[in-house]
DNA sequence: GTCTATAATGAGATAGAC
DNA sequence: GTCTATCTCATTATAGAC
């Protein structure tokens, strides 16, 4: 399937591609619209023009990847599921399905890709949810639902509240990981780097698969 | 011990509380010095008197607690060291030790503290080196250090690649529970609540340690 | 140490010519 | 659809009275 940035105006698509960039770098408010239209080599007015308010600006920019991000994380699942025997997919298959499409992405999807997994990120971990968070609350509520369930499918022995907490420690590794921040590389002193996605994929995971396992063979409430 | 904030100037730590909370709610660029000044009922020139640029604040908003913040995580690995035999803790020892220490102070530490364990997760995945993660950097890099060793001391036979890639995505787990943006509420329809830090912090130990182990019983490098 | 006042700049948004 | 010019307001920072 074709994006559908290609059916856009020119300058829209050079509008948004110059606010990805700069909003992953520096989020919403770090960000002008006079900055993101001289990156964009277009005159100041004619963000106003296409796009309205800049809140409206941002929202377009997630808008134009999250449905296709979505689909692509969705169809992994759907993968997963088919080559199971009896369509339950093992905790291995749905967490590498989840991570392996995004992983893919941000390596060869180009620049913009990358720029959008840094933004969702970034975003993730954002306290204000309408203006940062809520752009990606429809799209990205499927996937979480499905995910979830075939998690659930995978281990009918984990109670659903270590399932969430469990989907959400797995949310929180990929999301890093896309972050990019060098931390990892000054950490590690440049033995790890961040973007090798195929080492990360792997180790993920068998973390996640093998903390996934330990949630489900502990009991639901610890007696501490 | 008694925190330092209490031999700062009232007028100091009125501004340093004022900023940290919005800080940590919008990020450096969200907020101004106006905003900051008069939520802390203070005049607007006093926070230049006091702090210089805003750069400044910012920096002294994260040293305020950072010091304290990682003496606390280091004395619990010291305690978990201590408590075993050989000087060797176990692995869920040490996860233990990571997270327990953060997770009490985000719950009785006051708001205060809560405040700025979500700066730093927030901190944490901006990919601007030099004004939002270089304050962190000196204090936390001891932790990272003793932590990643003290992990390397209970899994010999784990690559150092692996373990740093390990001791990053614990980061991120406990980094993405300490934001308490809401997420995992609406995720789960309300099932988990991410201030239930209690359960939590079993969970992610269960989950982090089986990871570990498992890491460790790989190949270093996969044959895919 | 605190306040008032202001300087100098940058912000989002838009009107109107082309 | 694009460009120039501008309006209005908010921003950081500081000077100077108290």
């Amino acid at each position: 399937m074709s994006t559908a940035t290609t059916e856009l105006h020119p300058t829209k698509v050079r509008i948004l591609d110059a606010a990805e960039e700069l909003f992953a770098l520096r989020g919403y408010y770090g960000v002008s619209i006079r900055e993101i239209t001289q990156a964009a080599g277009v005159e100041l007015a004619l963000a106003n023009y296409h796009f309205g308010p800049k809140e409206e600006l941002f929202r377009q920019v997630i808008a134009r990847r999250a449905d296709e991000h979505c689909a692509g994380v969705l169809a992994a699942l759907d993968r997963a599921q088919a080559a199971a025997p009896n369509g339950i997919a093992p905790v291995e298959a749905v967490v590498r399905a989840f991570c392996s499409y995004t992983f893919r992405m941000t390596v060869t999807g180009g620049a913009g890709w990358k720029r959008y997994f840094q933004l969702l990120s970034r975003s993730a971990v954002s306290p204000v949810y309408e203006l940062v968070l809520d752009p990606f609350a429809k799209p990205y509520g499927t996937v979480v639902r499905r995910y979830v369930a075939a998690l659930q499918a995978a281990l009918p022995t984990l109670d659903p509240s270590s399932l969430y907490s469990g989907f959400y420690f797995l949310q929180a590794m990929v999301s890093r990981m896309l972050a990019e921040t060098g931390l990892l590389e000054r950490q590690s002193r440049g033995l790890v780097r961040t973007d090798a996605f195929d080492e990360h994929l792997e180790r993920l995971v068998t973390f996640a698969t093998a903390g996934f396992y330990a949630l489900a063979a502990r009991p639901p409430l610890p007696p501490r």
